[in-house]
DNA sequence: GTACTGCATGGGC
DNA sequence: CGCCCATGCAGTA
């Protein structure tokens, strides 16, 4: 696109018009009130771009509201409106995690995740906000191969992930053997049904939406990394689940994962 | 045949 | 050696 540009002789007027343009309509888009999807995405793909360079840090930003005043869904009864609604939401401590209160989360975080990455405890998703108040730290896996072939597509899960993260939010008639039926967002807010199984031989799934998911994204093995929360819909009560990916072009190797000291 | 599910296995740690 | 997990492939709708 730009290369045409360059060729074209009168590529000059061009550019004049479209910076006009590109400047009138970021003018307009400043006084936009945006609708609760439209804010969404673009909440989400602004974290794809940060978090890919490592340079978002969601829960040490300060952020001013998002500008959603048309079309805004209606918050359930009982709801305190606002960016810092479920501000008490509760964590569900893992059964072998021992809570260091005076120790920094960051640090907790660290080395469970690819790089210098410290995602949030809640998912930075506004829509779902003022859902979640009961939920896990959110964990992270290498795609595989099987988790984004076509003729298999499901995404398995570690043990230790699985235990520390999911476990802990069951309730008692929910027996992960049989099939737990979940729903999981994308960064936009989108929901995709999938099931959380736990198969006979021990292996931890999440199936169902997931090959969509992994369509609509275009998720590859290796490269891609996809970041898991966890938390309870507090409306209804049903599991939920939000994803993230990021992706490094450079990684062609299956990391191996640092066991966890305890 | 196609899409999907889930058990069994074997390599790696 | 035992455990775990990625995946091959058999079985089902």
């Amino acid at each position: 696109m730009v290369d045409q540009y360059c060729e074209d002789p009168s590529h000059e007027d061009k550019e004049m018009a479209t910076t006009t343009e590109g400047a009138n309509l970021l003018l307009y888009l400043k006084r936009k009130l945006l609708s609760a999807e439209t804010a969404g995405k673009l909440e989400y793909m602004k974290y794809k771009v940060l978090s890919q360079n490592g340079l978002y840090s969601y829960a040490r930003t300060k952020r001013k509201a998002p500008r959603i005043e048309v079309d805004e869904a209606p918050l359930p009864q009982g709801a305190i409106s606002g960016p810092s609604a479920p501000q008490e939401a509760i964590e569900v401590a893992s059964p072998r995690g021992r809570r260091l209160p005076e120790e920094p989360q960051l640090q907790v975080i660290q080395g469970l995740f690819y790089g210098k990455y410290a995602p949030p405890d809640l998912p930075p998703v506004p829509s779902l906000r003022s859902l979640i108040q009961v939920h896990s730290k959110p964990f992270e896996k290498q795609l595989t191969s099987s988790d984004v072939r076509d003729d298999q597509s499901r995404l398995s899960m570690c043990k230790e992930d699985v235990e520390n993260h999911i476990f802990p939010l069951l309730k008692d008639d929910e027996d992960p053997n049989q099939g737990i039926p979940v729903t999981t967002y994308d960064m936009g807010g989108n929901e995709y049904p999938m099931v959380f199984k736990t198969w006979v031989s021990k292996t931890h799934v999440l199936t169902g939406g997931w090959k969509s998911f992994c369509h609509d994204r275009g998720l590859v093995e290796k490269t891609d990394f996809v970041t898991v929360w966890v938390f309870r819909n507090v409306v209804n009560g049903s599991l939920c689940f939000a994803i993230n990916s990021r992706r490094f072009p450079a990684v062609s190797e299956a990391i191996k994962k640092r066991r966890r000291q305890n």
